[in-house]
DNA sequence: CTACCTGCAAACTTTTTGCAGCCCA
DNA sequence: TGGGCTGCAAAAAGTTTGCAGGTAG
């Protein structure tokens, strides 16, 4: 079971689009919305801002891509500056502390792996609430 | 060793800090800072926007409070939209790419503490990469 | 008193959107 | 040819900042 949604109505290709996702395939920089644009621009330079972000909307919905930082407009605070992790609800918002000792051996883990100085980590996890479900 | 930094130079009280930490402390919400300034508004009609913002910029920069999604002030994109972790390095910025599976028993682990559906997890180290160290 | 802090409002940054026209299927 | 997609520019949304005056120590 394939999560294609119900975006598969209406929709056409244009050379933009696949412009924008062939370029941000092919780099391995993370690029921000800016960023993106600037390096598309090159080859396309008429092309706009508005519809960098309008297709990088559009394949973040049919997961297609990753947004990192989740477009989170705005932040959120927490007065427990203790790190621990939080369960965000996709239905209602809101968010929970999740109880429990933050993995250190996470942080071992990666720093073995990439030689890396791993300093700290942040888990966050998604899904339906008890309110939700 | 605690991480004081150095940010304990000039700094005086005020209503307005006290206030708004000891809010913060009173809730379990994750509030934003809009939010936030209108519970605190409650007991200080005149306090405005701005002060609530410079004041948990403070409060961040010294480790009293959290800031969830980091403060990002703008997303970054992946081409790679299978679920993997990140390394954010915290000298020069540059997000890599982390390699290894994703740990499905973290999932498993919250949704049995909680009782909650959980979907996803996305997982975020941060730390000082090869050249920075 | 000093200089840090505040309220206010304007500026800034990132992202979204309305509109007229273009172009893919 | 219809309507989704684009470029352009203005608007929106969240956050930061300059300034003049208030206030903690």
């Amino acid at each position: 079971m394939k999560n294609e949604e119900n975006h598969n109505s209406k929709s056409r290709r244009s050379r933009q689009r696949d412009l924008i996702l062939a370029t941000l395939r092919g780099t391995k920089s993370h690029p921000t919305a800016l960023e993106l644009y600037e390096k598309v621009r090159g080859e396309m330079p008429r092309i706009s801002l508005g519809t960098v972000y309008r297709n990088l909307k559009w394949l973040r919905e049919r997961g297609e891509v990753l947004e990192l930082d989740y477009g989170a407009t705005f932040s959120r605070f927490d007065g427990n500056a203790a790190n621990h992790y939080h369960f965000t609800c996709e239905g209602c918002g809101r968010v929970f502390d999740v109880a429990g000792p933050p993995a250190q051996s996470l942080e071992r883990s990666v720093a073995r792996d990439t030689g890396f100085r791993v300093l700290s980590h942040r888990l966050e996890f998604y899904g339906l609430c008890a309110d939700c479900q």
